[in-house]
DNA sequence: ATTAAGTGTCTACTAGCTAGACACTTATGC
DNA sequence: GCATAAGTGTCTAGCTAGTAGACACTTAAT
């Protein structure tokens, strides 16, 4: 393969990766307000001029830094159909366990929501994403022909399994992500719809 | 001041600590005698060959890594009496208080320690470091004139902070910092001298 | 009103990092 | 016990990401 280009982008990438990661945990440390760019890059130990050359500012950054981590909530759910381990998620709900065993794995970022002065659309973007990957990637199936408005439905477990998360994630992650999610399809089980995954399609 | 050698050494060292980082990480995910150089390279994003720039292998990353979270450690102690913080840190134990904030801002690495294939040394040589620590800044003072082996003492009280450490990182550093070192407090009172720190000579 | 700190931009330089090949040494497996 | 794969350690030549430092400008702080 071409890695030319791709190392390019690597090294870029890597670099990225720093500052958002920086900027994490300037968060964490004085709110996002606070954070400037010299904050950053002394974080980081870059040069001033380096954060130049990949972003034009802060908000930008912060940007990157949304954008990326919820496109990999997006891209996590369809992965335990690639890795081998469908014979144990298989028997909990295994879109739902990559859901959260990805927030898991990135907890750093995923407590920025216990924080007031936080990345800017986290609180408002993080749900819809939950909400899109419901409503992309699940197909929901009567199991006794009551009639139900679907978006409404999918919308009304999403936004149960957000409620679930945020709890999850403002304790600190005591519980061990396989608990959180039996407890969660436990959950899902007492309503009179049962729900299945669809793939991904990308 | 002469920024020429320091930018060259900040560069470097930034890229020791990505390396340094990663290993942490793939200890946890794998043990440590399961980590490979390749591992540590792709995770932190390098080429190998960097890798072998800055250390001759694997043993050396290690110990590098090891050596300066404990110096750290023992630097750490010091700090309530250069930064600003000396009211508030002064009616509880300052320098105990270092120690402890240290290991909670450090707590990715501090809790390599619950692992079995872990850094080498690591379960040796960071109950020595506390105990250089008592040895060395602390002064201990009879509180009844009742005469003790100093040495004993002191080794005594370091194990027995030691021990609490260790349960509070294992539980997933559950309390905050300034609650642990109450309690820590609380039980060094019930013995019959009382400490008191003798300053940072360095 | 004055000092200090942060922002955004630009230029020329350089050394840290990369690609890729080398011989060699362990693992893994059929 | 042979073969394939994976990892180790070393080296060279080359590139480019990152650096220093100065610039005018805009907010904070005292």
């Amino acid at each position: 393969m071409n890695n030319e280009q791709n190392t390019t982008s690597q090294r870029q990438n890597r670099t990225k990766a720093h500052l958002k990661h920086a900027l994490i945990e300037l968060i964490k440390e004085k709110g996002y307000h606070s954070v400037t760019v010299k904050d950053i890059v002394d974080h980081a130990a870059y040069n001033r001029s380096t954060f130049y050359i990949h972003y034009i500012d802060k908000v930008e950054l912060a940007e990157d830094l949304l954008v990326s981590m919820l496109e990999g909530l997006e891209d996590s759910v369809g992965k335990a159909y690639v890795t081998g381990q469908k014979v144990q998620t298989a028997k909990l709900n295994a879109p739902s366990f990559n859901i959260v065993s990805y927030i898991y794995k990135n907890q750093n970022f995923f407590t920025l929501i216990n924080y007031d002065d936080t990345l800017p659309g986290l609180h408002t973007r993080f749900p819809q994403t939950i909400i899109k990957i419901y409503k992309e990637q699940f197909i929901f199936e009567t199991i006794n022909n009551i009639p139900v408005n679907m978006d409404y439905f999918k919308r009304y477990t999403a936004y149960g399994f957000y409620g679930l998360l945020q709890n999850w994630i403002e304790n600190g992650f005591k519980e061990p992500p396989e608990h959180f999610i039996q407890e969660a399809i436990e959950l899902t089980k007492t309503h009179i719809y049962s729900f299945q995954y669809i793939g991904h399609n990308k």
